[in-house]
DNA sequence: AAGCAAATCACATCTTTATGCGACCCACGG
DNA sequence: CCGTGGGTCGCATAAAGATGTGATTTGCTT
């Protein structure tokens, strides 16, 4: 039995899962709360396995209660269950913790599925949340060396200059003098527009040239 | 119609898709090919709206294609269908600008309903793939400012650091003397364990303290 | 009250960076 | 065949940063 808890301020919605959950075998609805005013205190006794989060809930958010939840059980599963497909609330949610992120349109046959699919270590999401999710891995990588025209050599020279070394060190790696690391770092200043080592690490990190 | 090009060595599979595909309403399957030798031409005749694609290619990999379709027609969506949920493939295919990424033991139904899915928006991941995106995520925040004991002063400081701002810039945003921003450094190289500004921006980022 | 860490400032010195100016070689395209 | 850009190197100077040594004040802990 996968013991679930579930926290949504929506009487109606409430219920409504609550007897899904209920219908459901291997599945057992431990509480389902409106508020997170006790979440402390509902997690320690229930330790549930999976906690279904609403996010716009009174009070503390659903947002904030989940680094709550796995501050006090780690291996609770925690999964947002929300209208926002609202990129800043998916990343936030995810950083403190979340492990799922459905939207509620849903259907309940998958909102079960997803529940025991997040139990067994998956992490399922509704295919728009996991569009955003992916896209902020690709948008790193996205904007290119095409950009400011950095030459092969001078991607070898910032890349040194973004691993921390200095003129000297990148000079021996990379079998030149000193002045021709100079040389190109200033094509590079150039090129990017910046007029210092950090400038040109920072907007090198920032742009992904590296 | 949602037209489909499919690439997967094994003939088996590839004629089951087929099949699948084919018997799918509203889905047209324009090709269906064993490895990406012709995948240039391929792509420009049939401009597929979802190309399905295995990793493990003979020749060109199924991960080396992904940009090669996306250069030649960047609204093609490409969903990964393969037997490997190893992380690092996972994110090249990511990073590459794959949108999709389910694992072979997908059942029929829910493959078809993913092309769906990529096509209008979406990213259909299969729950474990997810998780290994999610963890990419939450692995970033784990140390924390604690762990090396910098003062808020320090933090400052080092905000400004990774601001960009020389010392004389630093001095001036905190209305001290650029002597005090230097002793302020000096603590911070030594907490950090670094001996440079570059180094200590680059920890200080990696690590999060900022 | 003594001890201590954080924050402030000073001065000196050495190293690293930033920048200006110039030079030579090579490959590639018009 | 000549111009152009990339890559190489040198010299010189000024600005920024790194480091040693030391000092004062404040507030918290013991």
């Amino acid at each position: 039995m996968i013991k679930v808890v579930y926290y949504e301020d929506n009487r109606n919605l409430r219920e409504g899962i609550t007897f899904l959950l209920q219908a459901t075998p291997q599945l057992e609805l431990v509480g389902a709360f409106a508020d997170c005013s006790n979440i402390r205190e509902e997690i320690r006794t229930l330790a549930p396995d999976v906690v279904l989060m609403d996010i716009d809930l009174p009070g503390m958010t659903g947002i904030e209660a989940v680094p709550v939840v796995k501050a006090i059980s780690p291996q609770t599963q925690v999964m947002m269950l929300t209208v926002f497909d609202n990129e800043e609330k998916i990343f936030q949610a995810i950083r403190n913790g979340a492990s799922g992120y459905l939207l509620k349109h849903t259907p309940p046959s998958e909102i079960v599925e997803a529940i025991f699919d997040v139990h067994k270590g998956g992490s399922p999401m509704t295919a728009n949340v996991a569009r955003k999710v992916l896209q902020f891995f690709q948008q790193q990588r996205s904007s290119k060396t095409e950009d400011y025209n950095l030459s092969a050599r001078e991607l070898d020279i910032i890349k040194g200059l973004v691993s921390g070394y200095s003129y000297k060190l990148i000079a021996d790696e990379l079998h030149i003098s000193i002045d021709t690391v100079r040389s190109h770092i200033r094509h590079i200043y150039d090129k990017l527009h910046v007029n210092s080592k950090t400038e040109a690490i920072l907007k090198a990190m920032k742009e992904g040239l590296v």
